[in-house]
DNA sequence: AATTTAATTGCGTAAAACGCTATATAGTGG
DNA sequence: CCACTATATAGCGTTTTACGCAATTAAATT
C-alpha cells in the first residue's frame, strides 16, 4: 500500500466522480480507473460502488476512507517534521509564448510536477511580446520572455537560454526570393527598399530591430506588423515577406523546410530568453520553488540566480 | 510511501543489518539497500548511520521507526478488519523430488508468496518415494508424491496432474540398444531376460512396476535398485540399462536426447501426481492456505480439494 | 436513433524495482 | 602480512508495474 494510491482513492471518495478525480490528480481516467481496482484487489474488498453511470462508496470504503485519511495525514506529519517542502500546494500562474511552453518550460515543469506533485500550474500563452507588462501588473507569476534591455527594477530575470535573431525569408519560389537572389544581403548596398518587412508589433525583439535599422540607415517597407513571433514565422512561410525571429521559434515552428535565414552583417543580436517575475512574488515560496527548479533545470550558475544577470 | 518499503526499513531497524534482513525479507542485498537508499531520498533525511562494516540508526531515523511501526500496524489492522488472512506467518515445511521443486511446486510457490508474503517455506528434496511415509511420520507438512493405491485414512491427496510411467532406454550405441533393436518390444515373446533393468527401490512407481512385471509373467533381470527417479534417468542415459520414470522426470532431466521410451503392450499406467498431507494438519489456515493455492494454481475442482479423489 | 457522459479494457511504452555480479572496505585468522 | 570473510554499494540487463492512448461498453439525454 502506498500513499500514492491512498491519495487517488481520497479523491475518488471525495468527488465521487473518476473524471473529476483523474482530472485534479492530473492523471488519465484510465490510471485513476486502474488504480482503484489494483487497490480493491489489494485489500479485498469493494471500495466503491459504481455503475456507468455514478460512483458511491460502500461500507467498507468508508471505513477505509478513515484510514486512507489517517495514514496520509501521518505520511504528510512526518515529512513536515523534517522539514520538507515538498508539501507546498497552490497555484502559479504562468505565461509565455506557444513556443516557450514547450520548448522553455516543459523540461522546467516536468521536473516541478516531480518535486511539488500538489501545485497546480495555470499557464497562459500569447505574444512573448506582452510577458513584461503582465508580470508588472500582476495578472501573472511568472513569464518567459526575452530580457528587456532596461529591466524595471521591480523585475527579476532569470536567464536561462540565448537565441540568436534572424532575418527569415520563405524558401520556395516567389517574389521575395528572386529579389534575394538577384543581390548579396550582406552588402551595406543591397536594396531592402521592395522587400516587404513583417515586423513584430511590439516587444523587445522590435526594439532591436528598429535599433538595426537605424545603425545599418536602412528604412524598411513594412509590410505588415504582427504580433507574436510564431504568426510571423509563418506569415513568412506563406510568401508574404521577410520577417524576425529567435531561431527557437524557428526551430520549433516546424517549418523549418519552407523558410531559410538570410544572411545580413552585420549580425542581429541575440535574444536572452529566460524567466521574469517581480521581486516581491518570488519570496513567496511557491513561485520561488518553480525558480529554483527553473534554474536547476537549466544548471544557473547559483550567483545569478536572484540577481538582474547583465549581460 | 509504500509499506514494502516501511517493512524493509523496520526490518533494518531491528537487525542493523542488510545482509540479515535481505534473508528474513526475501529479496537480494542490493534490493534492501536501493530501497534504503530511496527512503532516503523520498523522506529527505538520513535515516541509518552506516559504513561498511555496521548500521545505526541516526534520530531522525528513530523518529521514523516510530511512524513506520504505526503506520504498518494500521494497514494490517485495517487488512484484519476487512476479514483478509493474507497476514499469516510461519513456516511450511515441504518434501518433493528435485525435479517435482520446479516442474509441480514452483508455479505454486511463485502464486503463494504473492499472495502470503510473510510465510517462509522450508522445502526439502529428495526421493519422490519417500514423500508419503514423511507425511505419515509428521516430519514435512506438505509432499509432493505419486498417488499410492492404498490412500492411508489420515492423508489427504490433492491430484494435480498425470504423467504416464515409460520405460526408458539409451539412445546411443550400446548393447542394450542392440538386444532391443533385434525384437519387438510391444510382443509378448519378446525376451526381456538378458536386459538389465534399472528399478526404483521403493515407492509408488516400484509397486506399479511390479506389478506390470507380474501381469506380463516377466521375471525382470534387476541390475540396479535406485532412490529416485532422476538417478534412474541418469542411469539409463549412461547406457547402464532400461529404465522407469514418469515422462514429467524424463522431460525435466535435460536427458531428452540420450534417453528414448521403449513402447511396450499394455501400457504402464499413469502416475497421479499431487500433494499429499495429514488430514489433520490441513486443518491449519497456514497449510491450508498453501493447499489452497495449489488447488487454484492446478485448477483442481472445488468438490475434489479436500478429499481422497478416488482416480 | 444519435449523442453525450462515464467507467473499463486492450495494448504498447516508459518508469520502477529487482537480481546478479563486480567493487570497495574493514575486520579476522593463519 | 596476506589471504579470507563479511558488509554495503554500484553497474547493468531483465522483469514487473504503472501509465496513457484509443477503442469499448453502457446508461442517460436529446
Amino acid at each position: 500500500m502506498d500513499t500514492k494510491t491512498l491519495r487517488v482513492f481520497l479523491s475518488v471518495a471525495d468527488t465521487l466522480n473518476y473524471s473529476r478525480s483523474s482530472e485534479l490528480l492530473h492523471m488519465s481516467l484510465s490510471a485513476v480507473s486502474r488504480t482503484i481496482q489494483r487497490l480493491e484487489e489489494e485489500v479485498g474488498q469493494r471500495l466503491l460502488e459504481r455503475d456507468n453511470r455514478s460512483v458511491r462508496l460502500t461500507g467498507p470504503g468508508r471505513e477505509f476512507r478513515v484510514y486512507a485519511q489517517r495514514t496520509v495525514e501521518d505520511w504528510q506529519l512526518i515529512r513536515r517534521q523534517f522539514g520538507d517542502e515538498s508539501q507546498l500546494s497552490g497555484e502559479i500562474s504562468l505565461y509565455c509564448s506557444v513556443t516557450a511552453s514547450y520548448r522553455v518550460l516543459a523540461p522546467i515543469l516536468e521536473a516541478f510536477r516531480k518535486a511539488y506533485p500538489a501545485v497546480d500550474i495555470m499557464m497562459h500563452t500569447g505574444d512573448q511580446a506582452d510577458g513584461i507588462s503582465r508580470i508588472l501588473s500582476g495578472r501573472d507569476d511568472i513569464a518567459v520572455s526575452g530580457r528587456p534591455l532596461e529591466l524595471p527594477p521591480r523585475l527579476a530575470f532569470l536567464p536561462l537560454q540565448d537565441s540568436p535573431l534572424q532575418f527569415l525569408a520563405p524558401t520556395g519560389d516567389c517574389a521575395v526570393r528572386e529579389i534575394l537572389n538577384n543581390g548579396d544581403t550582406r552588402d551595406l548596398n543591397f536594396d531592402w527598399s521592395s522587400i516587404p518587412f513583417i515586423v513584430p508589433e511590439r516587444g523587445i525583439t522590435k526594439v532591436l530591430l528598429d535599433e538595426w535599422f537605424r545603425a545599418q540607415s536602412i528604412k524598411p517597407n513594412i509590410y505588415a506588423q504582427v504580433a507574436g513571433h510564431e504568426a510571423i514565422v509563418a506569415m513568412v512561410g506563406l510568401g508574404l515577406g521577410i520577417g524576425v525571429a529567435p531561431e527557437l521559434v524557428v526551430d520549433a515552428s516546424g517549418m523549418t523546410g519552407k523558410v531559410s535565414y538570410v544572411p545580413v552583417a552585420p549580425k542581429l543580436p541575440s535574444l536572452s530568453i529566460g524567466l521574469c517575475g517581480l521581486r516581491q512574488r518570488l519570496e513567496s515560496p511557491l513561485v520561488r520553488s518553480l525558480w529554483d527548479v527553473a534554474g536547476e533545470t537549466y544548471h544557473v550558475p547559483p550567483d545569478t540566480m536572484h540577481g538582474t544577470s547583465d549581460g
